[in-house]
DNA sequence: GATGAATGAGTTTTCATTCAT
DNA sequence: CATGAATGAAAACTCATTCAT
């Protein structure tokens, strides 16, 4: 049980990533300074060193930020008590709405190899091939029993993360199309793969 | 017609562009240094501002080969003699060896606005949206012809796009797929969304 | 006569001393972080700052400890009722013990003039004049009442404070030579050079 | 054989060496900045780098040329004919003469293992090992000989070394001793111990 | 055409110190 | 008395870029 300092510091540290997030989405982690981050939120340089203790580690729990909520989404998604086509559907459209809802926080996450080495980049591979692994399993399952055709599975699952990690970078809150829509278009169309 | 030197300088140019390619894909456009570009072409730094005013021109060659590349392709496509399924298919082939044989370049196109400003991103951003473009008018004109089913093309064009532009993250060329099973698999899949 | 809270605020600086000299001599004293020093006593930061007012004070303070307990050992030796000879031998040998015994302070204490300036420095400065004059004092009266040879006190002064102020370099507790038998080895060879 | 060019770069590298070792000894190594350095030979920061690409290595070539030099000079003396007493005030003589003309290099090498870790210390400890046993075979075959009476040799070494070590914390270019009349004072008195 | 030396602006990071609670 | 959070000044180091030779 976390004790309200324990919350409070919590809710720094979010804020802090959230700020950070943003930018790095918009100048890129190299082209952002700690200073910027810091007075983003009227803080100074030095006070981010308290909560984090690097600029590396700003990155890596962003990502582990949004793992996180990816995995877990996926993972009430498996356990509920659907179809693996409603299955495959929820999880698409939990991606959309999560890669729309925190655009800045996708955008950072790609190419981590770039950014880190060793543990870090080890628990971010692990996560995501995790991630990856539901939906293989989604689309075997279905296949097995038969709700989906038969396909190339890893082909497939590409073509779905493809297109679901391409949606960050083109998508803007006051774009024509609501997340709404492109969930349900996406789940729609990428399921005439499958059907 | 270009002389002799002029030939040589452009050979010399691309072997540059290539290398620096590799390592930016590598380590990413910041995480390279103009020493390492140069050191792998056993050449100097020096050298290599005779060739490239900046890095940030480096990068921007690299944009332009691939973008003229591409863009090439498109139009050889769209001019042959084919169906629009047809066209369609061999666009996602073309796209699908290039993105696998130029995997470094490929890499180092993300993000452009990150790294350009003004003229050198107007320039990449025309470029991407007229090959964002060629893929919307066979899209189009294949549903205006009944060959496709009538769908979202912007968001059918998304889709593809963003499963196209996902391959160089995930392929190596020791790999299980070949680049030619990738192609195959990638167009028949994505055809499904439209047939 | 000191209060009893007096006594217990004295040990607890002793006890801080202690663990930052051990520190200081492990890492230098620019190496070592007062977080560090907190932090192995099972403290924070802030509170060393009550005992301490400042970094350089805990150093100042490391200083002053052993250069009386020094001046102190040599008082007793100078106005015991020895022969210059076993004068000499004593001053020596007790020098090693302290030097021994107390290692860390030991080593914490050279070149004070590149980490103090004004009053502390004098302060140091007069405490390490002092000391070397007792000696000088020795050497000097033993020449006079000739149980010594006629030599260059100056010299034999700097020969033997040298030999003793590199003890701490080298001596270890688990080493083949007790501090004991240091003692009696450097009070008997130094002697040499005087009788 | 070297070319016009690398002597430039190693006379210029020695330059820089000396000039940091000023500061050093002055100030000590953390006390003094990069920026102090360069600016007192009228470079910028920058440029340093080129030559040196670490503060550590600084320092670590600092010891180096000490080193070497100390070694020379010990091994052309025992390659000597001479007897043992004499190079043994020989070593003494050569000792103080380079400790007193190169005081401030003498002054930055103490405590390498609070400035290096590694490779660096293992070549430091391994020169200075080496110094002391070419003082230790002194002593040994003196003794041998029956040119020196039977001492301990390791603790006579270290009276020794710590007289000639402590030369560097007291000697003045402008003192009353010169450092002719300091190597024959320390090699007389130091010798009384072994005759 | 090539090169090596120099530069300087910029960035991350560290830490002693303070102070409200 | 103790503490945790904040600060700001300083320092090491990096690198794209230039330019005389």
């Amino acid at each position: 049980m976390s004790s309200f300092k324990e919350r409070k510091i919590a809710k720094k540290k979010e804020e802090i990533l959230r700020s950070a997030a943003a930018i790095f989405a918009e100048k890129g982690y190299h082209g952002t300074t700690m200073e910027e981050v810091a007075a983003r939120l009227l803080m100074t340089k030095g006070s981010m060193y308290y909560y984090f203790k690097n600029k590396d580690d700003l990155l890596f729990h962003c990502h582990q930020m949004i793992m996180e909520k990816s995995i877990g989404q996926m993972e009430e998604i498996l356990n509920s008590p659907l179809t693996w086509t409603e299955k495959l559907t929820n999880a698409i459209k939990a991606h959309v709405q999560l890669a729309t809802s925190e655009k800045s926080m996708f955008m950072v996450m790609d190419k981590p190899n770039q950014h880190f080495t060793d543990e870090y980049l080890q628990e971010i591979l692990a996560s995501r091939t995790k991630y990856a692994q539901y939906f293989d399993r989604i689309l075997l399952e279905g296949i097995r029993l038969k709700e989906f055709q038969n396909v190339d599975v890893k082909m497939v699952r590409m073509i779905i993360l493809g297109a679901l990690n391409w949606i960050q970078e083109w998508y803007r809150p006051e774009g024509e199309k609501s997340s709404e829509e492109i969930s349900n278009a996406f789940s729609a169309y990428l399921l005439k793969i499958l059907l």
